[in-house]
RNA sequence: GGCGGGGUAGCCAAGUGGUAAGGCACGGCUCUGCAAAAGCUGUAUUCGUCGGUUCGAUUCCGACCCUCGCCUCCA
């Protein structure tokens, strides 16, 4: 097993001209390479999905809109999905929260999983084709186990099934660790388990049954238990798209010892080829730092509207830096995407005006074409961004110097299927219901303005921002618009 | 310690061997009772540091500094 220790970067193949291509890169062979459907048909991906414990937090989702973002610009390109993502409902924590809430592990993982999809929804994730659970797979989970079994790449020990990592040579190839290191990595955390393996670095497959578990285990011919964690992965996708897939992504720290995990137990099991391109998403920093509950930098969904922004700000913030890099989340930011969509929305409304009752002759990229480009082209989402704005203003200058309705609508329809390719949707202002103080606030307000009182007008300004509200004077009148950034 | 990312204006973030996209923020002007919105406009002699190659480097090479992540919980 020989790794080529020169890829010390990403390479660059030559651009396609062909116009549908779509090129991504892949982590096994540090490089960027065209994206293909093994059967020339759709495109097999399979996708680390969430752990059903409690909401999912913005650097999951970071993944999620990336990966999201993949399929929506290869269906762009003309290209056809498969797209399995699954849903882990069965492991320690999941176990233990279900303890804790005093409720049936599946009723728990139920509620958690009804909110990822809501949240998952109002980001504009669209469901993958299937969404497997671990527990719907507990048979096909034992059946890989016996077979690792049979073929000496697992071997049983008090119970629990593990994964004998010598039996594999090409494991540690994906995260390039070699088996020394991995063995000092697992000094420092000794588990009961740990004195029933044959090497520290072996993982295990099944989990033989702990009081703590409760009521919650299957038969096995190794007695009660629950599949491991690695295992479900292979089983799904396995099952679900094959034993060999074309693309297969997630979080950056899935890559070891997850992925590397799955590798070794899915070829192991086949021996083919498990995953032909591998898709890692950089992880969110905030701050700086990697989230977690101990910094108190951890965020939802929830933090994000308690501070009056939409789910479509976050999704445009997320998708502010390239994929393959760390990402910095701050408040800032989520205002200057705040302010890109109350552009990006002005822009369509000029555009849809001009364009009045004009219809587009033919689907195309227009202006954005540049923006199309940056996409396919692994995914440059800062590039696109940047070329998505010029585009825009462009435009806007273009319009006020005089544009045909025929070419608005062009400009228009193609706007339109850009920010349909990237989910994001211009920023546009509606209706919300208000208090009847802050209602009177902004009508006294309007009167002493009739009046000229404007220090009294002023005054009541300040008042409506103190509640949260920020006026605005226009032609028709005035209008409240929500502040935002507010904790 | 091993492996892998980063260091570009106040912030986010592109980019190229030939002289720094875009967004936010900020300043000026127009407009406005004042604001907001909109428009016009200004804002990095400089791309972590030090060397080297070159007519020319932020971009290539070398060394160094700082920082983040992974090394069996982790998107």
């Amino acid at each position: 097993m020989v790794f080529c220790i020169r890829f010390s970067l990403w390479q660059r193949n030559d651009l396609s001209f062909v116009s549908n291509r779509v090129d991504s890169a892949d982590g096994a062979t540090r490089s960027i390479r065209k994206l293909t459907p093994d059967d020339g048909q759709a495109l097999k991906f399979y996708a680390c999905g969430p752990t059903v414990y409690g909401p999912a937090h913005i650097g999951n989702f970071r993944s999620f809109i990336v990966q999201d973002l993949l399929v929506r610009v290869w269906e762009a390109a003309g290209g056809k999905t498969r797209h399995v993502r699954n849903l882990t409902d069965v492991d320690d924590k999941t176990i233990r929260g279900a303890r804790e809430a005093k409720q049936t592990l599946s009723d728990f993982t139920r509620g958690w999983t009804d909110r990822f999809h809501r949240d998952g929804e109002a980001l504009g994730l669209k469901r993958p084709e299937v969404e497997p659970k671990a527990t719907e797979f507990i048979p096909k989970q034992v059946e890989l186990v016996r077979r690792l079994i049979q073929s000496g790449h697992a071997y049983e020990s008090g119970g629990s099934v593990y994964y004998r990592v010598k039996s594999f040579a090409r494991y540690g190839r994906l995260s390039r660790l070699d088996e020394r290191e991995l063995k000092e990595g697992a000094s420092g955390r000794a588990d009961a388990d740990e004195y029933a393996r044959e090497q520290a670095a072996d993982f295990v497959l099944w989990k033989g049954y702990k009081p703590e578990d409760g009521d919650v285990f299957w038969e096995s011919p190794w007695g009660k238990g629950r599949p491991g964690w690695h295992l479900e992965c292979s089983a799904m996708a396995m099952e679900l798209l094959g034993e060999t897939i074309d693309l297969h992504g997630g979080g950056a720290d899935l890559i070891f010892p997850h992925h590397e995990n799955e590798i070794a137990q899915s070829e192991a099991a086949s021996g083919k080829a498990f995953v032909r391109h591998w898709f890692h998403v950089s992880h969110l920093l905030v701050e700086d730092r990697k989230m977690s509950k101990s910094l108190g930098n951890l965020y939802t969904l929830e933090d994000v509207a308690k501070r009056g922004y939409e789910p479509a700000d976050l999704r445009l913030v997320l998708l502010s830096g390239h994929y393959r890099q760390p990402l910095n989340f701050s408040w800032d930011t989520m205002q200057a995407a705040r302010h890109g969509r109350e552009k990006l929305g002005r822009a369509h409304a000029g555009l849809a005006e001009t364009a009045g009752t004009e219809k587009p002759g033919k689907e195309g990229w227009g202006s954005f074409a540049p923006a199309w480009e940056s996409l396919r082209h692994d995914l440059d989402t800062p590039k696109a961004l940047g070329a998505l704005y010029t585009a825009v203003g462009e435009l806007e200058k273009k319009r006020r110097q005089g544009m045909k309705p025929s070419e608005a609508a062009i400009e228009l329809a193609a706007m339109e299927r850009i920010l349909r390719v990237l989910g994001v949707s211009p920023y546009f202002e509606k209706e919300v219901e208000i208090s009847p103080e802050i209602r009177g606030l902004a009508e006294a307000r309007e009167a002493a303005r009739k009046a000229k009182d404007w220090k009294e007008s002023d005054r009541l300004r300040d008042e409506l921002a103190k509640a949260g509200w920020e006026v605005r004077d226009g032609a028709g009148g005035w209008r409240l618009v929500r502040k935002t950034g507010i904790a």
